[in-house]
RNA sequence: GGGCUUGUAGCUCAGGGGAUAGAGCAACCGCCUUCUAAGCGGUUGGUCGCAGGUUCGAAUCCUGCCAAGCCCGCCA
């Protein structure tokens, strides 16, 4: 019932399937498999509403040309059912369909009655999916990489939500390994150096001010009471504070960000609990790992990747890949259906034998999906801003978000797909101008919000829709405003299926054209109590697929601008 | 050297076997006594990186080449 049009489409490829079958019982078409043909919505509006290529795909079987076997078929197709009304055979044998106008009329009392739930759907059915993203190490502070993929899997689970998923947003705390063991000795040094002593910066360290700060911090409430302690112990405490305090600072941005997880999950947590450990004696119990120069290696050549990996180092302690391994059995322990990973394109080598690995512990590969996103390059007047983690030099999340503000850059980070290689213009977020696609789509909902707020001062509220005469709205930008209202609950079931959340951010800002459009062209608060009814009943549905889209893309919903 | 991603209008990008390839920005011309001009209408602008192949039909699929970014560690 949500979806009007897919309804409507589902209708008319049912009279298809019925005037081909019907067709070949009157012996006038030959063919074995019915072949997977389309109906879409032409490009060109002349072409119809929906048109079809089955009789060019039937050339082959049928062995006679496509415009004969598209007027079989048309000859068959019952008109004045599923809101057919008449058909055309056009181009090189494109079957066109042209439908009672009023078809569209239903898609306004079902966004209406459905408010904040428009746009869903139950496509998921309930399934269990996971999305880990950002997932960044908790020694710094986040940066542009970081914030897209906040960005990204946010908005993907939440669409992944609206299509009927039961959806866990989940934060991977890399609390462990090497670059913990990195972060201690800078903590150390930093301590020792603001408390006066003259020791030198590891090479490899974490030069960022943010350490210092850190290191302040625990100074203010801890005084040198780590001075003389042990090393060993001093970095154990020292870490245990600085982690504390970079992850409170994440989770705060994270939050400011619009962005709210349901699981912190700590990679620490898989070494105390002996997970990593029992899972690589399941994988050496299978075949799967083989010493060599005293270190354990995983067979990922085995499952197509080009090389062994190895899971354990000489000295005894296990890999990030050891951990992960762990981390991923755990998930499909817990019971999710489909598990999705954003990853940063840097780390696209490690899919293949993450893959290998979840086949080799005994699980589906297919039902780890893992969306690569290629890194982003910061542009400010003009110029390429460069960025190193390791000078400390880079613009973070919260800079970002003290700049252009939290709604901008979200909609930025989402209104490219995944894999492309972005480019974040810092001005153009910035600006407060007609080029700044963000605000486009909020004054228009802006707009409207105006408009019954007006409306609303004269003592008119927006009728009930069943004593509305929907059909007064004739004209072409209104009926084009319906029907993009109507293409809502595809959007989102069909974005979140294939992981494509650039797909709203532009269904978004096409929906604001379509109004912004209609606006200028027929006027709501006319004389004519009928049709101004009508048109309220419209630009109310507008507000509603307007704001669900803004809300599902994680951008705030002015009502006035 | 091998792998992944990308190459479409001046710029940033959609489209990913079908009809005349789209949007935003930029440029140019119009539209505020009327519900918000952060808006609308119009014009200009394309050898879809190059070359082959498959197909009734290729920007889209295949092969080769060219260019850009990233990766190829007992880092993560």
């Amino acid at each position: 019932m949500a979806n009007i049009i897919d309804q409507v489409k589902q209708g008319i490829i049912a009279a298809i399937n019925k005037a081909v079958e019907d067709s070949r019982a009157a012996g006038e078409l030959e063919y074995q498999e019915l072949p997977n043909f389309i109906l879409e919505v032409p490009r060109e509006k002349a072409h119809g509403d929906f048109a079809t290529n089955i009789a060019m795909l039937l050339t082959k079987q049928a062995k006679k040309p496509p415009r004969q076997i598209a007027e079989f078929i048309t000859a068959r197709l019952v008109k004045g059912t599923n809101w057919i009304a008449r058909v055309e055979i056009a181009g090189p044998g494109f079957i066109n369909f042209y439908l009672d106008p009023a078809w569209v009329y239903q898609i306004l009392p079902v966004a209406r009655e459905l408010d904040e739930q428009y746009g869903q759907s139950n496509v998921g059915q309930g399934r269990k999916v996971q999305v880990e993203f950002v997932s960044a190490n908790p020694t710094g502070l986040l940066h542009m990489g970081n914030a897209r993929g906040a960005a990204l899997g946010d908005t993907i689970a939440a669409l992944l939500g609206a299509a009927g998923f039961a959806v866990a947003r989940e934060f991977y705390i890399n609390d462990a390994g090497n670059q913990i063991e990195n972060f201690g000795k800078s903590l150390e040094a930093r301590y020792l150096q603001q408390l006066g002593m003259d020791v030198p910066f590891p090479e490899e360290g974490y030069h960022g001010q943010d350490i210092i700060e850190t290191i302040k911090n625990i100074i203010a409430k801890d005084g040198d009471k780590y001075v003389n302690m042990e090393t060993g112990l001093r970095r154990e405490m020292l870490i245990k504070f600085g982690l504390e305090e970079k992850l409170i600072a994440i989770r705060r941005v994270l939050e400011s960000f619009g962005v709210k997880y349901d699981i912190w999950f700590s990679e620490q947590s898989l070494h105390e609990s002996g997970a990593v450990e029992q899972t690589l004696s399941q994988l050496r119990d299978k075949g799967y790992i083989y010493e060599q120069e005293g270190a354990l290696w995983f067979k990922s050549s085995l499952f197509g990747d080009d090389k062994d990996e190895v899971v354990v180092r000489s000295n005894g302690t296990p890999t990030y890949f050891a951990a992960d391994i762990a981390y991923h059995k755990d998930k499909f322990d817990r019971g999710f259906d489909w598990v999705i990973n954003l990853w940063g394109a840097d780390h696209h080598g490690h899919v293949d034998r993450m893959k290998g690995a979840i086949k080799a512990a005994g699980y589906d590969p297919d039902k780890l999906d893992v969306v690569l996103m290629q890194l982003v390059r910061l542009f400010k007047g003009g110029e390429i801003v460069r960025m190193s983690k390791r000078s400390g030099e880079f613009v973070t999340l919260e800079d970002l978000i003290e700049e252009v503000g939290k709604d901008a850059a979200r909609y930025f980070f989402v209104m490219r797909s995944a894999d492309s290689h972005l480019d974040f213009d810092m001005d153009l977020a910035k600006s407060q101008s007609a080029d700044n696609p963000v605000y486009y789509i909020q004054y228009a909902h802006a707009r409207i919000c105006s408009i019954l707020r007006q409306a609303e001062e004269n003592g008119l509220k927006v009728p009930p829709v069943e004593g509305v005469k929907i059909n007064l709205l004739k004209e072409s930008a209104e009926l084009e405003l319906i029907r993009k209202i109507g293409d809502l609950p595809e959007e989102i079931a069909s974005g979140a299926i294939n992981l494509e959340p650039h797909r709203l951010a532009r269904y978004a800002h096409e929906l604001a054209g379509v109004f912004h459009s209609f606006y200028n062209s027929c006027r709501v608060m006319v004389e004519d109590a009928e049709l101004r009814d009508a048109r309220m009943v419209l630009v109310d549905a507008t507000r509603i697929a307007l704001r669900n889209s803004l809300l599902l893309l994680g951008l705030s919903t002015p009502e006035r601008m």
